[in-house]
DNA sequence: GCTTACATACAATCTTGAATGTATATTATA
DNA sequence: TATAATATACATTCAAGATTGTATGTAAGC
């Protein structure tokens, strides 16, 4: 009688046709499961029915919402990606109350901070930089990254040329170079800020190395 | 005729026992065929079959040299990672005749020219940075190079305390600061270097970004 | 009545580890 | 020094489990 009555209930509450908005937790939900299994196992090795049993749905579930794992994980890093790379092209814009170099410093900063205050961008980044490996359909990925990279350095110059004809710059370096020397103390922090786990390596001074760095180049 | 006679070739070719020196070389084909498969496929996605095909013997070899896929892994990074460490830390050694910033800049310089000229090296580079997902077995490779780093950046600051004795450091900042710095911008440009396959956009230059770090803290 | 939003079932591959076979290299022994 | 014993260096085979895409079912929304 009560297995009876448990079965009936599942059924009923499985075979229920969702509404839209439902269904569209449903696709959150895949998301969020996905960056979790993602996250313990590796892109690689993770199934779709991890996916599925971790979502608390089937793979039929899954394959309504999406074409394929790497779709899932297109879904998953558009979410965090997307709006951060909106946010630092806002921090550097040209009509800022800021010198130009406290801009860089904060465009670092933010995302820092970011990263501190959002699990879900922290565990995206995580996956991309150590859980995921950039072959076949994940080699375009990449790309994009690199193309994105190169788009903020662009930004950093055009500060540093703000900030040379400021004249708060210390003089004898080019602002591309110094673009380019900020962007792989960034780049490399983030790697290591994402690796160092257990926080007591770089995450505790990030903030620190970054306004060192900024430093480094003020007159 | 000719296909009996080749036929005989083969099963003498490969039933043949093989001595020590040849076994040797048939494990390192194993370990080279694994690179390239890696590096084409990611690890995950490589199967000993893939790599027992590209390496021109069965899955039988490969079990009989290496336990699993695991082991093959750590035998290629091992080939590569090891001896660069070691030339690393010979030039930051503090018997130099060069000065320490000159010596910073050349341990750098020197693991990129190794990159260069180094194909193996680059590839091993590739396969760990990009190529890899760092969870279960792996998890702990991320903490031995974790492990590296730290030591290199304690090299770096020593070097940079010689300096400031010597009065060719820039003021105004720690050494500590200074080597966790340059830490960083060398961490983000093996990843960039790495990334950058066609080379247009760190390869080239990437001599000159570290030329232009250091004079950064020159005096 | 048609579509949505799933769940279930199925067939086809891959992949792995282990078991087994086999022929030669190496070594102990007489 | 010849030979018997054994370890080595693989190749081949097999069973079991994972994973994928698809096909089909189904009940509710619209």
């Amino acid at each position: 009688m009560n297995v009876c009555k448990q079965l009936l209930l599942n059924k009923v509450k499985t075979l229920v046709r969702k509404t839209k908005e439902v269904a569209e937790l449903t696709r959150q939900g895949i998301i969020d499961a996905a960056r979790a299994v993602f996250l313990s196992r590796g892109v690689s090795r993770t199934s779709l029915e991890h996916i599925a049993t971790e979502a608390k749905v089937t793979r039929g579930a899954v394959y309504w919402h999406f074409k394929n794992k790497t779709e899932i994980f297109y879904a998953m890093r558009d979410q965090v990606f997307l709006p951060l790379i909106d946010r630092m092209d806002d921090t550097l814009a040209i009509e800022s109350k800021e010198d130009p170099l406290t801009q860089i410093e904060q465009s670092l900063s933010d995302t820092i901070n970011a990263l501190n205050e959002n699990i879900e961008m922290r565990q995206t980044y995580e996956i991309m930089m150590i859980k995921c490996e950039y072959v076949d359909e994940f080699a375009t990925v990449l790309q994009q990254i690199i193309g994105n990279c190169a788009n903020i350095t662009d930004k950093f110059e055009l500060a540093y040329q703000r900030a040379s004809t400021q004249g708060i710059l210390a003089a004898g370096h080019t602002p591309r170079a110094l673009a380019l020397d900020t962007h792989l103390f960034f780049s490399g922090l983030l790697h290591m800020w994402v690796k160092d786990m257990d926080g007591t390596r770089f995450r505790y001074q990030a903030i620190d190395l970054i306004k060192a760095h900024i430093n480094l180049r003020r007159l």
